[in-house]
RNA sequence: CGGGGCGUGGCGCAGCGGUUUAGCGCGCAUGGUUCGGGACCAUGAGGUCGUGGGUUCAAAUCCCACCGCCCCGACCA
C-alpha cells in the first residue's frame, strides 16, 4: 500500500473529544472516525487491525471445533417476548417497526436467535454437542457511550454458543472456550487475567471474565495479594473483621439533621465502622426488606437481587417514609414497622453500634445487633473493599480497574426452556438443550492493546494484529535511485509474505518518521540517499527502538528474523 | 436523567461589553527552493459561525428553546 494513495490521514493534534489514551491514538492515527456518540467508522487501518483480530479468533474457534455462521443483526420481537427479554432489556435495546407496524430490535446479543436455530435443527442427543460462533455487529443503546470504541453503541462481537446434552458436556464446552480465549488474548499480545464473574441478571451459572488491567477500565477487580483469587467486584465475596465496641445499654442520642454516615460519624466523632447503615429495598407487590450493613461498606445490590428477586431496588425517599414513617438517615432496625430484616454477616457479633432510632433527628447507641434487632438471616451483602480478607487464603485483597474483553458463561437451560429448544435423549425423553454463551469484544482488544502498549509517540502493535508488518520510509522518493531501490525492497518483502505500507509522500522526513511511530507498525525500513550511498539501510523495531543498518540484500532476511522473534514473544 | 464543559473552513483555536470584507496556526491546491526526526517563499481555494425563534437600524456576539459532542455520576449478560 502506498501511503500517498491511502485513506489514512493522521492528525497532528489530538482531536478535542478524545480523552482516553486509546481513543486519542485511534483517532489521531486515522484508525477510526466517529460519526456520532458511540458510533464509529473503522477506516482502512483500523479495519485491518480488526480483521486480523477476527482471524485469530476464527482460527482458535475452529481449533476447538466451533462452526462459524452469521445470524441476522435484526430480529422480530416475538423471540424476545418468549424469553422475557423484550421487557427485561429495556432502553438498552434499539427497537423499530417495519412498514406493517411489526416490532423489531437490533440485536444486542443473540441467545434468542441461536436458541431458535437449535429448536429447529437439534432433535436428538446424536446432534449434540454443537458449538456455533459468529463475528457480528451488535447494537446496544448505552446510557453513556464513552472512551471511544471501548463503550459504544454499535460494536463487533464474537459470540459463540455451546449446546450440550448434560452438565458434563457443558463443562467440557466451557473448558474448551476457556482455552481458546487464553490462546486468543495471548496471540493478540494482551496482558490479561481470568477472573470470576457474576452472572448478573443472566442467572447464577458459572462465569469467568477475561480482563486487562488498564487505567480507567470500567470493571473493578478484587484480587488476592497472595493467592490466585480474582473476581469481578460484582460477584466477589470477601471476609472482613468484626468490629466490637463498648457494650452499653441502648440509649437514644439527639442528632439533628445529621443523617448520612459521614455526617453522623463526624458529628458523634466515631469511626464509620461503629455505624450501621439501614437500607430499605422495595419491589412492586413484595414485602419491603431492611438491610443492615456496617457504615464503612456499600451494599451489593446484585447480591440482594439475586437472592430476593430482580425487581428489588433501594427504596426512594417517599417509599422510605411510607414504609418506616421517618426520613432516610434515621431509619433503623429497632422500630415496629413491617419489614423483614437481614444483616450483613460482619454485624453478627457487633456490639456497641450506632444506627438510626427510627425517629427523625435521633440515633441510638449501644446496639448489639444480635440482641437488639430481629434479624431473619445474616449473609454477606457487602461490596468488597481493599484490605478485606480473601476467602480462599486469608490474605488481604486489593482492588484495581480493568477492561473487560470477554466473558464465558454457563447459561444452562434458561433460553432452551423458554424457547422450546429440546432434544430426545437415549431413552426417548425430551430434554432442554444445555447452553453456554461466550463473547469477545473485538474493538476492545484493539483499544486495550493501545492502552497497554502505546507510548508517547503512538501505537505499538503486536505483529500479530498490526495493520502492516513493515513501514517502508522512502526519503526523497523523487530521486530515481531511491525509488528504484524502494521498489526492489518492497517487491522482495512482498514476495517474502510481508504486508507493507510504503511512505512515498513528498514531505519532510520527520513527518514520515513520526507517522510511522504513530501508526505503530512493528518494523520500519528506511530507504534514502544516504542509505544508497553507504549501501546500508536502517531496519528498526518500533517497540524497542533497536536499529540495525544492513545491505540491501540482507533486508528481507533481517525482517524475517525480527518477525519470527516478535511472533515467538507472543506465544508466551 | 443529575452536575460540569463545549459547538466558528478538514483539525486545533481566537473573536462573543453588537458594527460593514469573520481571523490565526496546521492541513489542502499551484509553482519554486529544500530534503535522515513535524523545512521555507509566493499565490490560492475553502466557513449556512450547531438549529430554530426573538430583541435590534444592525447578531458569531444579547435573550429563549431545541439539537449535538465530551467529562463526572447514576446505569451497564
Amino acid at each position: 500500500m502506498k501511503f500517498s494513495k491511502s485513506l489514512i490521514g493522521t492528525l497532528r493534534q489530538d482531536p478535542r473529544e478524545a480523552e482516553s489514551k486509546s481513543h486519542r491514538i485511534l483517532l489521531r492515527g486515522g484508525f477510526i472516525r466517529q460519526l456520532a456518540a458511540g458510533i464509529h467508522t473503522y477506516l482502512p487501518l483500523g479495519w485491518r487491525v480488526l480483521r486480523r483480530i477476527e482471524q485469530i479468533i476464527r482460527e482458535e474457534h475452529e481449533r476447538i471445533g466451533a462452526q462459524e455462521l452469521l445470524m441476522p443483526a435484526m430480529s422480530p420481537s416475538e423471540l424476545w417476548e418468549k424469553s422475557g427479554r423484550w421487557e427485561e432489556y429495556g432502553d438498552d435495546m434499539f427497537r423499530f417497526k417495519d412498514r406493517k407496524g411489526r416490532d423489531y430490535c437490533l440485536c444486542p446479543t443473540h441467545e434468542e436467535v441461536v436458541t431458535e436455530i437449535a429448536r429447529a435443527k437439534v432433535r436428538s442427543y446424536r446432534d449434540l454437542p454443537q458449538s456455533w460462533f459468529q463475528i457480528q455487529t451488535k447494537f446496544r443503546d448505552e446510557l453513556r457511550p464513552r472512551f471511544g470504541v471501548i463503550r459504544s453503541r454499535q460494536f463487533i462481537m464474537k459470540d459463540s454458543y455451546s449446546l450440550d446434552r448434560d452438565e458434563t458436556g457443558l463443562e467440557k464446552s466451557y473448558q474448551l472456550h476457556k482455552e481458546a480465549y487464553i490462546r486468543i488474548f495471548t496471540r493478540c499480545g494482551i496482558d490479561f487475567e481470568m477472573v470470576q464473574a457474576s452472572g448478573g441478571v443472566m442467572g447464577t451459572g458459572q462465569s469467568h471474565e477475561f480482563i486487562a488491567r488498564v487505567d480507567g477500565g470500567e470493571a473493578t477487580i478484587v484480587a488476592c495479594s497472595s493467592c490466585d483469587y480474582r473476581a469481578d467486584i460484582e460477584g466477589a465475596q470477601t471476609g472482613g473483621t468484626f468490629a466490637g465496641f463498648e457494650d452499653m445499654p441502648v440509649t437514644e442520642i439527639h442528632t439533628p439533621d445529621v443523617g448520612t454516615i459521614s455526617e453522623v460519624s463526624s458529628f458523634l466523632k466515631v469511626p464509620c465502622q461503629q455505624l450501621v447503615k439501614s437500607i430499605i429495598f422495595t419491589a412492586p407487590g413484595k414485602k419491603p426488606l431492611l438491610m443492615l450493613l456496617r457504615g464503612d461498606y456499600e451494599i451489593n445490590e446484585d447480591v440482594v437481587k439475586n437472592r430476593f428477586g430482580f425487581s428489588y431496588r433501594p427504596a426512594t425517599r417517599d417509599e422510605i417514609l411510607a414504609v418506616s414513617g421517618v426520613e432516610p438517615g434515621f431509619i433503623g432496625p429497632t422500630g415496629t414497622y413491617s419489614v423483614d430484616i437481614y444483616a450483613d454477616d460482619l454485624l453478627k457479633k457487633a456490639t456497641g453500634m450506632i444506627t438510626g432510632a427510627n425517629k427523625n433527628n435521633y440515633h441510638v447507641k449501644g446496639l448489639n445487633i444480635s440482641r437488639d434487632a430481629k434479624v431473619k438471616e445474616y449473609f454477606n451483602m457487602r461490596v468488597p473493599k481493599a484490605g478485606d480478607i480473601c476467602t480462599q487464603c486469608g490474605s488481604p485483597v486489593e482492588l484495581y480497574n480493568a477492561l473487560e474483553l470477554g466473558q464465558i458463561f454457563k447459561l444452562g437451560t434458561k433460553y432452551s426452556e423458554r424457547l422450546g429448544a429440546t432434544f430426545l435423549d437415549e431413552k426417548g425423553a425430551e430434554k432442554p438443550v444445555i447452553m453456554g454463551s461466550y463473547g469477545i469484544g473485538l474493538e476492545r482488544i484493539m483499544a486495550c492493546v493501545c492502552e497497554q502498549k502505546a507510548d508517547e509517540r503512538g501505537a505499538v502493535w503486536p505483529i500479530s494484529i498490526s495493520p502492516y508488518d513493515v513501514y517502508l520510509v522512502v526519503l526523497n522518493p523523487a530521486e530515481e535511485e531511491v525509488s528504484a531501490c524502494a521498489g526492489r525492497i518492497s517487491k522482495a518483502l512482498t514476495e517474502a509474505d510481508f504486508s507493507i505500507i510504503i511512505d512515498d509522500r513528498d514531505i519532510s522526513a520527520g513527518i514520515k518518521f513520526n507517522d510511522s511511530d504513530l501508526l505503530g507498525i512493528p518494523l520500519r525500513v528506511t530507504i534514502g540517499p544516504r542509505g544508497i550511498k553507504n549501501g546500508k539501510f536502517d531496519v528498526s523495531l518500533r517497540e524497542s527502538g533497536e536499529v540495525s543498518a544492513v545491505s540491501e540484500d540482507a533486508v528481507v532476511k533481517l525482517c524475517q528474523d525480527h518477525k519470527a522473534a516478535l511472533l515467538k514473544k507472543l506465544e508466551k
